[in-house]
DNA sequence: CGATTAATGATAGTAATACTATTATTTTTG
DNA sequence: CAAAAATAATAGTATTACTATCATTAATCG
């Protein structure tokens, strides 16, 4: 039986989760858990409880819940990764390439029967309300020594490549990537509980508008 | 003694905590603590001890620790517009209007004297680091009902409104310009803890580079 | 000015959290 | 089957985020 399993940054964990039944477990667990309670209400204890193990045993896969957000994060964007990759690969078209990439990064995520421990859905939804804290601690030097983020940046390099081939000159291509990122899910965010900060309607086709005001800036910003 | 205060919404504080001597300790020593600490870190025992008060004093003036930093950051926001005012209030053409606002929301902070014991150098710092925490949890839409984010959104809308003014038929104003406001603070902490994911660089100029960065994409969005 | 009221300080206490440690039991593997 | 590894069960600790009570100091007002 060969599963398709991501490669992750070794200090994200203790023991490796994806390949024992507790550790799929716990990984399956602390997405729907997490995304039902917030990062804050979420404990050991409580996942524990749910998945019918202790708090010490989870404490043998992850060092702390805080690198557990990393390890579901980093997950999430070696995943966007991946799709970004089957979308743009056949395309030979830069700015085809680009558009591709906003497709997959404003789409509506949906389980990927793929990766069978992991509810994608549930997954995006604790992206988007949990992504800032993984960076935005006192740790972050510390943790991006680690190469916590790798997958982050990763994913950042690699549409910022795109954008260099429609405009080799453009200045602020990082930048402009890490910014659209971000407020991908934040706008979504918005649009759900704080509708005067965006233009995004929380209505069907919210993810078409978000896929709009994304192409509109980029393509807009970077003269192409 | 006429001073100037902002009126903040009631639900942010127990006790007005502008016009009390402990309270002013409370929010001057505050934004140190938070900047220095983090909000994690920080506690209302560690405030307590800082400005040689107790825990409980603190607590008259507001019901916990995540009130204390909504509030702080509100002020900021109605801080920031009070700038935006004074700098857009002479100008007659509207895209010098946005011009000038972009300034204030790239320009450095610095101790603005008007305020006594509020330090905007170290409060930005703690927008930066902080701003998120404010949102992005569970309680958002009951906070927001309360009207904690006022000050931010008025921010935003009073921005959107000099887009409008510039090109009444752009789609996205309010989407652009919260991503605007929130990127102009990730992009400086990624200058100084996560370079690849900015083009911006961790010099002298990095005020004037993030200037440019949201001119680029600003004009160029709307068409101007 | 003295009395009432309000603000603050001092102290104690509690439930929950984020762990660590130890030992027992079960499961896996050579 | 034996040894090793993983997990469970249980207990314990320091810290946190509060709440409660009462004493003391400061502000205000007739």
């Amino acid at each position: 039986m060969t599963k398709l399993a991501f490669k992750l940054n070794e200090h994200l964990y203790l023991r490796d989760p994806q390949h024992t039944l507790l550790g799929q477990k716990i990984i399956h667990s602390s997405i729907k858990l997490i995304d039902q309670l917030g990062f804050e209400q979420f404990t050991f204890k409580k996942l524990a409880d749910e998945i019918q193990s202790t708090e010490a045993s989870i404490y043998r896969y992850f060092e702390n819940k805080h690198r557990l957000l990393n390890y579901l994060i980093s997950w999430y964007w070696h995943w966007m990764e991946y799709r970004i990759e089957i979308f743009t690969n056949a395309v030979v078209d830069p700015k085809e390439k680009l558009k591709a990439c906003l497709r997959v990064i404003a789409e509506e995520k949906k389980y990927d029967p793929t990766f069978e421990f992991v509810n994608e859905e549930a997954l995006h939804k604790l992206v988007v309300a949990e992504l800032d804290k993984t960076y935005l601690t006192k740790g972050v030097d510390d943790y991006n020594k680690e190469g916590l983020f790798m997958g982050f940046k990763s994913v950042c390099q690699k549409i910022s490549q795109f954008i260099l081939l429609v405009n080799p000159s453009y200045p602020f291509a990082r930048a402009l990537v890490s910014t659209i990122l971000i407020t991908a899910n934040q706008q979504l965010f918005f649009a759900s509980h704080l509708p005067s900060l965006t233009s995004i309607k929380a209505n069907n086709e919210r993810y078409q508008q978000l896929f709009n005001f994304l192409e509109n800036i980029v393509f807009n910003s970077i003269q192409a």
